[in-house]
DNA sequence: CAAGGTAACCCACCTAGGGGGGTGTAGCAC
DNA sequence: GTGCTACACCCCCCTAGGTGGGTTACCTTG
């Protein structure tokens, strides 16, 4: 990362899609002076203590709380943040009871995020209220330039990650039959018929995750 | 490729998988004062004549006589020779109808092949008796080296493909419950337990076609 | 304001795919 | 010979996955 400004709040981006992070840090660029997207490297191990470790939830086991409460254990992150589409009060429950210091909304634009991350490192705690607006300035997403929304995105990765529908209703909170509608829906997009051509097309356009977002949070140096 | 042998006869390898060609080749090495493979690099355009096209039908539409017709009528081999395992008597009969120069057994070894070629190049058209025996001297494949066998690995590459069941139902001529059975069996011994993880896997392990076998031989220059 | 997109959900229906067993052949190794 | 494996085939059974229709609600855009 270029010059750190002095003052600035450092960020990490805990995402297993380099086009999340990659987005989100563009998003972030603007707003250099007032915080710092200091992980961007996401394959080295954590060097330094960064004040807020921002986690996306881009098609991840939401329901997978040990990769938060890593992130909430680790001492290189002063504050975890929740940074999420999904607003399933099971989830900002368990978010909650596992001691996030925020919980913020893909719907924020960048200048709201900016302003919720520095109520966050102030030492509030922020939940964002539940979103209903799309989500068209929040970052980028792996799919996006191919026309497929944020959800029908996130369940392509799912399912490019080899997890069947069960596991897909389990990790999104959603309905089966919410699941099947994306699906058919993102297949009519994608232009295949079936899940393995599905999965083939997510291969050749970046949804196999980079790498594994928590790694590096684990057992640190 | 090494300094070619005055007199030995030239063969090109045509096959989307590069294990597979690099097999044969090997197997061929030995003999390279009589048979010489002059086109490896399958990624180029075919430069010179050849005096055989070897076509090896590792999991690929063997009902689409298409690319072997492509061969046919392509000046740039001098002959054509089906190298499969597969002796279905509708096969068999096909690729006579289509006026192939041999039709050869891959439960041949290296010896038999080398002869059998020679055989064609000599004028004769050579049809290898029915295998039942097995491949185990015959080249190399995607797979074999993690346990799968010839046949599971012809069929985990369909798979890979995108294809669906009765498609490879169609392009091996197999029977549908002798196909699901292959399946069954490469998923234990591949430890998925799903269609889309053993995609996943093939795709990891080299069951995605290296390149388009035909191409380099249509519409030469 | 109407139209269009997105999100979340619902139902009934059907078949492809997967799980469990089984048969017989042949060749190879001991 | 006995055992082992590869290959090819068979059966029944069941559920995951895919299809074709919906609904409601909200927000954005023309």
């Amino acid at each position: 990362m270029a010059g750190t400004a002095p003052g600035a709040i450092t960020v990490a981006l805990v995402d297993d899609y380099d086009v999340v992070v990659v987005g989100v840090a563009t998003m972030l660029e603007p707003y250099r002076d007032r915080v710092v997207v200091a992980e961007l490297d996401t394959n080295e191990p954590v060097k330094d203590v960064v004040d807020i470790a921002l986690y996306d939830s881009f098609a991840q086991p939401e329901s997978d709380h040990h990769e938060v409460k890593t992130l909430i254990d680790n001492p290189h992150a002063r504050r975890v943040v929740m940074y999420t589409a999904n607003f399933h009060p099971d989830l900002v429950a368990m978010a909650q009871d596992l001691g996030v210091d925020g919980y913020l909304s893909k719907a924020l634009n960048a200048r709201e995020l900016v302003e919720a991350l520095e109520s966050v490192h102030a030492g509030e705690r922020v939940i964002s209220t539940p979103p209903s607006k799309t989500f068209a300035n929040s970052g980028d997403w792996p799919g996006r330039s191919e026309g497929l929304t944020h959800r029908e995105s996130e369940i392509l990765a799912l399912i490019t990650q080899g997890k069947s529908n069960a596991e897909v209703v389990a990790l999104t909170y959603l309905k089966p039959n919410t699941v099947k509608s994306y699906i058919r829906g993102l297949y009519r997009k994608i232009d295949v018929e079936s899940r393995t051509q599905a999965v083939l097309w997510g291969v050749r356009h970046g949804f196999l995750p980079d790498h594994r977002r928590i790694d590096h949070w684990r057992g640190g140096p």
